[in-house]
DNA sequence: CTTCTCTTTTCCATCATGTGGAATTATATC
DNA sequence: GATATAATTCCACATGATGGAAAAGAGAAG
């Protein structure tokens, strides 16, 4: 039950959400380090020292993850990145709520008339992520995210108008776990706090500039009727091409969307009587 | 007479890779099954009966698996899905080898020009997953792949482009391990290699409905100089829209874009150091 | 409301399973 | 070629994952 390690300064102070199965909790903390790898990729002996694991265990997990196509690795330098199978089970797992496919053409149809770059962003946990994005034909690349973005909730305009739509009580959890996340992005737990009164009147979120020197957006949250609401669409613009003139008419175009995705969300959620019989 | 305890047929059907470690492997099989559920999500009870494992460890996995944000839970229904965390996670793992953000311009590109959907395809072990995709303004949805789309190598335009760039000894392997799956595709063994020889010579794949009726593709290999082939880019036409006259002209265009992709990989950090030491 | 059935959750004794140190082999650096 | 560093294999051990049983919930039917 002790642990004597000669080297290892903390056992663990970080203890990322700890479950009560040790492996898993291990792959995925080696996972999400992989993540945050850059293009070269991760070496064993540094995932090794950087989780605080012996290179054997590592090695073993590493292994094991390869097998599964979660971990790939390149030959020539021997190093190790996420798996693209990763990227698979991702594209079921955001097709599975039925959310992407319901929206898609929304925002196919959003990006078109507007000509920027459409988002759809959904809740997951303490943070929002973009589930899918459709481009305009005015790329602003560097400063957005891309599929499979991550942003803390209340970082960000999609990301606000979700935060804005929760229950009080969660809300104010919310803040308090990721006050230490703000700061890294210029922002505190009052400013935040600030925006969400005026979204959850207006109903839609408008930042001009106010996230990103140069980018605005129009954020508007997806509120299905018995359910939570845990979506929103987000158009980015170029500040300077967002005329006042406009604004109204995209809103109007933005709310219109929204309101037909509620509707195809309003339908109860199918039940499903198990009539499986396949083996006996 | 309801609980199917009588048999108990395999501890270990031994279907699916078994690695080192034992809950990673169930794990995996409890992702992929969750996949695979439409959109009301699963119920515990059946992904244990269907796993073959007991309703206590699938609980208990299910449980630390929420906990990461891999597993979503519907209160209302008490029904699992994949956590959208996962869609965080692939984010990372399709912009980890860079090869995303090296190819989006092109993609974009693409799309505009031809005003299709253009598709980057990349190799994962046996299969061929969709990695980032580019709507034209000819929307097919239904009959293409998403983000995260998965196919068998040899199953797709853009697929087979990978599998003929193959070794011939892999091409072989691959055959042989993804034979039974062709059958489900409506393909065999040999209609998939007679079609490699064609693409290697011309170095790229065009389909004239041959996949599926009325879409037409053409899909191009990215060969980066010293590494393997790995990916390709793909552009879904519906048959009637690939005039002739456009089809050279399309041609190039591919070419001269993925020849500007394989330019930018030629960069690599590491130098590969020729020991040939394999399998003897 | 009561009863019955099916599903989910908790508990716990058991031992299979994953663990880390040490030894070995491969690879990079000088 | 020599040295240093990283990757891999091995192994005895006890930690941690396991499944059965039983309790707690959730519906459905009477």
């Amino acid at each position: 039950m002790d642990h004597p390690e000669t080297l290892t300064p903390e056992p663990q102070p970080d203890a990322t959400a700890t479950s009560s199965i040790q492996v898993l909790d291990r792959v995925v903390r080696l996972l999400e380090r992989l993540g945050e790898a850059g293009d070269g990729g991760e070496q064993l002996s540094r995932l090794a020292t950087g989780l605080g694991l012996s290179a054997s265990t590592v090695h073993r997990l590493l292994a094991a993850l390869e097998q599964h196509g979660w971990v790939d690795r390149e030959e020539a330098t021997r190093r190790h990145r996420l798996g693209t199978r990763l990227i698979a089970l991702a594209g079921r797992a955001a097709d599975g709520s039925g959310l992407r496919r319901l929206c898609r053409p929304a925002l196919l149809r959003i990006a078109a008339e507007t000509q920027e770059t459409t988002f759809l962003i959904v809740r997951s946990g303490l943070n929002a992520v973009v589930v899918d994005r459709q481009e305009g034909s005015y790329v602003i690349e560097s400063l957005t995210q891309g599929t499979g973005g991550l942003l803390p909730l209340g970082i960000g305009s999609g990301s606000l108008a979700i935060l804005a739509c929760q229950p009080a009580a969660e809300v104010e959890a919310i803040l308090a776990a990721n006050a230490p996340r703000y700061r890294e992005y210029g922002t505190t737990v009052e400013a935040v706090r600030g925006s969400l009164g005026g979204i959850r009147e207006q109903g839609y979120m408008l930042a001009n500039g106010s996230l990103i020197q140069g980018l605005s957006v129009i954020a508007m949250p997806i509120r299905p009727p018995g359910r939570d609401v845990t979506a929103a669409i987000a158009i980015n613009f170029i500040t300077t091409r967002l005329e006042p003139a406009n604004r109204q008419a995209w809103l109007t175009l933005l709310k219109q969307e929204v309101q037909s995705i509620e509707a195809g969300m309003s339908l109860p959620p199918r039940r499903t009587r198990h009539s499986r019989n396949g083996e006996t």
